[in-house]
DNA sequence: TTGTAAGCGTTATCAC
DNA sequence: GTGATAACGCTTACAA
């Protein structure tokens, strides 16, 4: 039904060959040969078709991009980033949301491989990622990791200093009055989760307050997770006077269980968390967090992957450890002291 | 470089059809050759290439989608709805950020015919989305319009209706004690702006209040637009005690700039819009809109969609208009009566 | 039950 | 300058 390279040819009385080369824009085609070929390509609406010409040239210009949620405030910018820098390098990105589902993830990662995606950038659903990694690896298949580290999984990677901002914040929180401060962290299957969960425990060991693991609450980095982790929180007694929660949109959960209960943020308790909450700042500066740069996770995970598909990235992989900046805003009492709880 | 179906059919000892055959689950393979076949296909881990398949099914499983920006809080849903609905069906998305650029539109649509989708789903960029679509259009290229509609085209469509939502808000300011009321409004070149500013226009006139060109605002529709636009109102004298924005990023924009003020909503005005802020509503119910199911745009386009694809959706294009539902929360002096000045 | 031949729409190669 | 031919990896149609 579409139309095809012979279309065109016939309209403009050439071979097929005159016409691939006039849309390919190859020189040595005569300058009237040209003219009546545009004019059939124009007349007929013609549009290549890329799935026969990757065929051929075994090149198909895309990557694939899986993110575990695109509509989170973090990976947002994230997808911004990848797809401008591929855009620039002539590629094409196909997105895929796993929803941090291995089994979806793995599907997605078959899929864009069947596609064959000359090369791939995951933020894995996880550590049991691996399993579907390791194929690829094997075949030395470009391939760059985001955000999460994949235990015993040797590949390119653009990663926070998790460790070092988790301690920052839990500095921040103590320097500003605090002991007894929560921490409502990942499931045990994310690196991100259990470096900051270790970040924590090493601010808390500067000060010499013992980590209590009535403190630490694991529980799902959703809207969902924050609010019941925080409702399990709230049947502690004494309270904690502060939560360090591992992402976003656990605080945001955190915050929703703290309004039910008439708590209020920072008047009684405190509140930091991992990555921004992009529009909400602008509203009121208000979370005290440490903001990741999405988007520069996107543009160098993807510069690497480049490097990597064109050959020029040698065989060690590379890590990229970015910087993680504290924001103090007011979320942690810094302008109340600490609550009179 | 990657493994093909010969290389298994080799290793298999069989014919490329019968290790074809196995891979597609065709029945009429003797039990014994497929397991010989399944074991190679492991062994040599074979993925099968969609491109080909594709090129000689004519069937790429594929459908485009397009929206404006991906991390707004109301597309986002809206391409969770297309993607579910998408997997259900067998297909994938191919998720495109247009970012309301209609240059850039127009080439992921390119992009996308070239890829073979089987039909295309399209937030589109504005009015002059119109000259990409027309050739889709008259080659009877399945098309489904979400959100926006473009005029002079016949297309199956699904989209609120703004002009009521509008008017609901509008009445609801009114009722609530404003009669100056401002409205940020979109480029005049997309239909969502143009309707709300009509269901803006109906609601004023119901009451018997003037609409004043003064009070209107045309801007972008992101978050440096209301932010711009509430610069300008501010200037007004006397202010305005109300303001309706056209979306949810004008409307956080104008609180943006409105705080640089000292202004704070809804003590000193009331602020209201279309589309939900998700996570920020959460936090504090705040701002009164209406609310657009976008999960919904997205599910229902893609029913659509299907339908036109498999050929059972008839030639009479279909318009799906969903009822714009108000959430009244607290932007509008509604339990401080009008504010004094 | 299995294999052979042709072709999907394009491009690389080498003649003319 | 231009065109015939083969090939990319797969499936449809038919033959064995």
């Amino acid at each position: 039904m579409p139309v095809t390279l012979r279309d065109v040819a016939q309209k403009a009385g050439v071979s097929a060959m005159t016409v691939s080369r006039v849309v390919n824009g190859s020189s040595g085609v005569d300058a009237e040969t040209q003219r009546r070929v545009e004019e059939a390509i124009l007349a007929l609406h013609y549009i290549p078709n890329r799935l026969a010409r990757s065929l051929v040239s075994q090149q198909t210009k895309t990557i694939g991009l899986i993110v575990p949620d695109v509509v989170n405030p973090f990976f947002a910018p994230v997808v911004r980033g990848a797809e401008t820098t591929a855009r620039k390098a002539g590629y094409r990105v196909l997105l895929c949301n796993s929803e941090g589902d291995l089994r979806l993830e793995r599907e997605y990662i078959e899929d864009l491989v069947s596609h064959r995606v000359e090369g791939l950038l995951l933020a894995p659903a996880g550590d049991h990622s691996r399993l579907a990694l390791l194929p690829l690896l094997k075949g030395g298949f470009p391939l760059v990791l985001l955000d999460r580290a994949v235990p015993e999984t040797d590949c390119d990677i653009v990663i926070s200093d998790n460790v070092a901002g988790a301690k920052k914040l839990t500095e921040h929180l103590i320097a500003v009055g605090h002991r007894r401060i929560a921490h409502f962290t990942d499931s045990d299957d994310v690196s991100t989760g259990r470096d900051r969960l270790e970040g924590y425990r090493q601010g808390l060991a500067t000060s010499g307050i013992p980590a209590s693991d009535d403190l630490i609450f694991p529980t799902t980095t959703d809207r969902m997770g924050g609010y019941r982790a925080a409702q399990l929180m709230l049947e502690l007694d004494p309270l904690p006077t502060a939560i360090f929660t591992v992402n976003n949109m656990t605080a945001l959960g955190a915050m929703q269980a703290l309004r039910e209960r008439g708590i209020s943020v920072p008047e009684d308790i405190g509140l930091v968390c991992f990555d921004d909450v992009e529009h909400l700042a602008v509203l009121s500066p208000f979370l005290t967090v440490v903001d990741q740069p999405g988007e520069t996770f996107g543009s160098l995970g993807a510069q690497l992957l480049f490097e990597r598909i064109s050959g020029k990235a040698g065989n060690r992989s590379r890590r990229i450890v970015l910087q993680a900046d504290l924001i103090v805003r007011k979320s942690c009492c810094v302008n109340t002291g600490v609550p009179a709880r």
